[in-house]
RNA sequence: GGUCCCAUCGUCUAGCGGUUAGGAUAUCGGCCUCUCACGCCGAAGACACGGGUUCGAUCCCCGUUGGGACUACCA
């Protein structure tokens, strides 16, 4: 197998890790684990107004929560580090010192505010905003008074003359015009470096093959290009695949909802899901089958097959496949993970016992969605009483129920304990005295003990109540048809 | 405005010149069942438009329309 595929995601550290920057990682890791190459993850803080080291805790996080492990990065020694920008202003200073040597780069004394108006008036007049290249050929006189007025230079590149082809695995050949594009910042006035140069100079450095990135980074790839043939650097293979977008077509944002990787951990999606979904969305797992664990979407996982154009981000979708995954995971590890979640709810855990935690999960869990909905299904195990909706009520107002819920309770009264075979007996005894059979037998039973008309089978539901708990909601009915 | 990208059911997609345009999800029916959920069966639902090329276009080319991205001393 080609040893020699790198391939890194490069998030910057100044919020949350949002899901399709998520998304952007994970087809980077999946590539990587796919072909036996390595994944390496780098740390883009060289915004330093709004690169925090707690949203690089929160994006890290995140990523493990995922799953997505890196070969090289914070944390992870390698040969190629320091893996964050802010530790490598060094070596962004030497190489643009080159490019000023070779005088493919000069300096520009040009204020922020002038440049604002430049770009207004450009704007304006419905011309593309350009910088006019006005620093390139200063005298050492003019220089020298901009110094003395106390402005400090920025480094911009020059970009002469020609076209620039992309060469996009997924989009094939694109080509782009020089003269659209503007001599560009390289080092800003503070001394760090811009965006377009540190990723090309990292990328080069840290050998990596294949630059997989989102579609929002297309137009940056021709001044990357120009860069590397400044350089004489070796142009790596790139690919950049298409955005999610909202349900209103639109760039997914936070008014679409939930939309950083945190968020969908909280509101109870299972990681799986999140990847399966991720790596499904575009169609890059092929046809045959939609639900795939971790280690089968790295197996099936193919780069080359996701699709062109943008798609929008399905939560109903995304929702029935955490369902699959909720149906799909090991009993054990599904309790460990729901456990906050019925926390949560109000409900206290650590005074029960992990056998009947697990069945009660077991019992439940086909009926969620997301994790988060536990609450709401595990409320008749861990409530004293019975809480009758509308629907409840009706059921209870049928004939023959207040006879029925007598008998019941004699019978409870009965029995010691409530074993597991003690449901069918009771329901066997009470079918032949009063000759109710189905429906009108059992809902009244499970309404007047759950106060529910939904839920799991009855015979499972019992043998995890109390006794005291069963006589207790049968006594509530009773007063309830007694008023 | 400019540059670039994109276009099949509501949504995700299969299709790679000749198909009753397939699947998944969501929706609606039915079966199963004490109920819900699961599962199973079924229904409805798409090639944006206009020109070419061709014996023949969902598929290839051009245009129109629509959507998106970029257009910073953000990444």
């Amino acid at each position: 197998m080609e040893n020699d595929v790198r391939v890194r995601f490069a998030p910057s550290p100044t919020g949350y890790l949002h899901i399709g920057n998520a998304r952007t990682a994970l087809f980077n890791w999946l590539f990587a684990r796919h072909n036996r190459g390595k994944f390496i993850l780098r740390i883009e803080d060289t915004d330093r107004e709004r690169s925090t080291r707690e949203s690089e805790q929160i994006v890290l996080k995140s990523l493990k929560w995922l799953g997505i492990n890196w070969d090289e990065g914070p944390g992870v020694d390698g040969d190629y580090g320091p893996y964050r920008q802010s530790e490598r202003w060094g070596i962004y200073r030497d190489y643009a010192e080159k490019l000023l040597d070779d005088q493919l780069a000069y300096r520009c004394y040009c204020l922020p505010e002038e440049l604002e108006e430049t770009r207004k008036s450009c704007l304006a007049r419905g011309k593309m905003p350009k910088y006019d290249g006005r620093c390139r050929e200063l005298t050492r006189k003019e220089r020298t008074r901009f110094e003395n007025e106390g402005r400090i230079p920025t480094i911009r590149f020059e970009v002469r003359e020609g076209r620039v082809v992309v060469n996009d695995s997924l989009r094939g050949e694109i080509v782009f015009e020089s003269d659209t594009i503007g001599d560009f910042i390289i080092i800003r006035s503070d001394g760090t470096a811009a965006y377009n140069f540190a990723v090309v100079i990292d990328d080069f450095l840290m050998k990596i093959s294949h630059v997989i990135r989102g579609e929002d980074h297309l137009s940056n790839t021709p001044r990357q290009i120009l860069l590397y043939r400044a350089f004489n650097f070796a142009l790596p293979q790139f690919l950049h695949h298409s955005l999610i977008l909202g349900p209103d077509k639109t760039k997914l944002s936070k008014r679409h909802g939930v939309t950083s990787v945190e968020q969908f951990k909280n509101s109870g999606f299972l990681s799986d899901a999140v990847v399966n979904y991720l790596s499904f969305l575009g169609g890059a797992l092929g046809e045959g089958g939609e639900i795939f664990s971790p280690e089968e979407i790295v197996d099936r996982f193919s780069i080359e097959q996701v699709g062109k154009s943008a798609a929008i981000f399905d939560f109903e979708k995304l929702k029935w496949m955490n369902k699959a995954h909720i149906n799909r995971l090991e009993l054990n590890e599904l309790t460990g993970l729901i456990i906050p979640f019925i926390e949560k709810a109000g409900y206290h855990t650590t005074d029960k016992k992990i056998g009947w935690l697990t069945d009660v999960v077991d019992l439940t869990r086909e009926r969620l969605r997301t994790l988060d909905q536990i609450g709401e299904e595990v409320g008749i195990f861990f409530q004293e009483e019975s809480e009758f909706g509308p629907d409840a009520v009706e059921v209870l107002k049928n004939e023959g129920v207040l006879n029925l819920l007598e008998l019941l309770k004699q019978e409870i009264n009965i029995e010691q304990d409530i074993p597991e075979e003690s449901y069918r007996n009771i329901m066997l005894r009470i079918k032949k005295k009063t000759k109710l059979k189905g429906k009108s037998l059992f809902m009244p039973v499970r309404v007047v003990l759950t106060g529910r008309t939904k839920g799991p089978e009855m015979e499972k539901i019992f043998p995890l109540m109390e006794k005291e708990a069963v006589l207790k909601r049968i006594d509530m009915g009773l007063k309830l048809l007694a008023r």
